[in-house]
DNA sequence: TATTGTTATACTCTATAACTATA
DNA sequence: TATAGTTATAGAGTATAACAATA
């Protein structure tokens, strides 16, 4: 149980963490806005899932999920597959166009990151990630124990590469294109 | 020196907490938004100032706090003074209604974080609000460090009142009603 | 009747640029 | 000429509600 003044420090904190985050997003290419890289991001790391899934990944309403996904698919990173299990679900799948953009944002947050946080150590972001991690959790945010495997410690994508092997639904999908 | 699956993961996890920071602004009052409640949150906290020091502390364009000032102060929640050193210049100040609002506001976050941290220790909030305000600092974010006084440790603004006084050009403000 | 997605609409936040009034 | 603020405009993100197709 914490304090009143560090509740109110923390609530400083959340809202002004958003100045980070613009920071990061400048960074991004023109046709890929903040939005269209968490959906790659996310389908790199947990493999084809539907859009209900990735709506909860993003913790946003199903609507904002459908845009989002609706322009990276016109440029065609990923794939709206039909669901044979289910007619109205479709299946989101990365292309390789769309690994190949996925491998470019990473290197340009890494890189990004790597100059602004030169000076932590490796524990020290880890710890950050940990305490991110507990903090979504705490406000009932399924997002971010997915498969209940990249809680924080588990590896997240690895390194530049290998990011479409799924989670998986616990089994499914084959790894075999496990490089792009 | 950190690695490159954490740099992915805290990019991920920096993407994910605004899934936090809209469950806070749930809680606002339907007139006072998020930026309002920043205004009124660092007034409370610094104390009077001009327009582009606000704009600083928030971490954004001045245009953008000309918007977030005008609603607040359409409002009655602080007035714009005349700055008598410099024409051009307006000083920020709380108004008594504007000190009730924060109140409020103060009480609602509160709130909500004492529900959904209630298993945290006191220790681990203070563990992430340092690594926050250190984040910050490594993005060049002189907000951070305001009157180099609140960097995490310091009493934010104390209880659920006084807020108004500044946190003083370095030495001000009355500690008197240090408590609640 | 309930669910999966999509689309229309509206609101908040932000940045850039042009403009006013001082310095 | 440079700076403090304001306003107009545009873009991104999000939510609610209505609607379509399928369960």
């Amino acid at each position: 149980m914490a304090e009143q003044a560090q509740y109110e420090e923390l609530a400083r904190q959340l809202s002004a963490v958003g100045a980070v985050k613009r920071d990061m997003g400048r960074i991004l290419p023109a046709d890929c806005p903040a939005g269209s890289a968490a959906v790659l991001t996310l389908l790199g790391r947990h493999g084809d899932m539907r859009m209900s899934k990735l709506a909860e990944l993003l913790a946003v309403d199903m609507s904002v999920t459908s845009r989002h996904v609706a322009h990276v698919a016109a440029r065609g990173w990923i794939e709206r597959l039909p669901d044979p299990a289910d007619k109205r679900s479709r299946i989101l799948h990365l292309t390789p166009a769309g690994l190949d953009r996925l491998d470019d944002l990473s290197r340009r947050t890494t890189r990004l990151l790597a100059d602004r946080l030169s000076d932590w150590s490796d524990d020290e972001v880890g710890q950050l990630i940990r305490l991110m991690t507990r903090l979504r959790d705490s406000f009932g945010d399924c997002r971010s124990h997915p498969a209940r495997a990249c809680a924080a410690t588990a590896a997240p994508v690895a390194a530049t590469a290998r990011a479409a092997a799924p989670v998986a639904e616990e089994t499914t999908r084959t790894p075999a294109s496990t490089r792009k």
